[in-house]
DNA sequence: CCTTATGCTTAAAGCTCTTAATCATTAAAA
DNA sequence: TTTTAATGATTAAGAGCTTTAAGCATAAGG
């Protein structure tokens, strides 16, 4: 059941992550490895939050890849919601 | 903590909702408003579980979408795992 | 023999993820 | 005020994924 807009994960990298340590985007691209650009993107809502990228995170932050990915895919997952009404989809077993 | 290799999520279509109501591949597809090959790669493990397709399946089979991309999500995560220790990353936060 | 189902290949379009380089804006520091 | 650092954005590019259509060869069944 997902009834609310799930927030970007990015946000959450920014909120949780990025300000409590006080990390520049510039640096924690080069300590997650990748480019400014790419963290960037997905800070602000433009990029999706990859399996590699996911054990990054877990990486850096010493969290689980586990809980980015399954953000990312809460994410997903509500935007496919959206249109589900419009998949013409034919009902193959009952509820 | 993922400790297995989980199996690919088309073989779980296959095995749990092609196979008890005796379906074909080329039928399954039609009712689920893909192509042939769509599905066919899906099952033979070649393609994965897009967002939009865990919405067909859940129509299909009266199940949620949520339980197929989690599936998806969980494949994708153990292979990614597999190259933690090739990604250059630098710890930011204690564990 | 003919039909059906299947997996595979080719070719194509569209999208995503990633990079590098560049630019304009903002904010902080000297 | 001038200079430097950080940021968000754009452009251009390559690689890969998802999907489609059309076609081919194989296997099974009537």
């Amino acid at each position: 059941m997902i009834m609310h807009n799930p927030p970007h994960p990015g946000l959450i990298i920014k909120e949780l992550c990025l300000e409590p340590l006080e990390l520049t985007v510039t640096d924690a691209a080069k300590a997650l490895g990748v480019s400014r650009k790419t963290l960037s993107s997905i800070i602000n809502g433009k990029s999706n939050i990859s399996p590699e990228m996911a054990v990054r995170l877990s990486i850096a932050f010493s969290t689980s890849s586990e809980s980015w990915l399954n953000q990312q895919t809460q994410y997903d997952l509500w935007h496919a919601e959206q249109k589900r009404k419009e998949l013409n989809v034919i009902k193959l077993a009952a509820a």
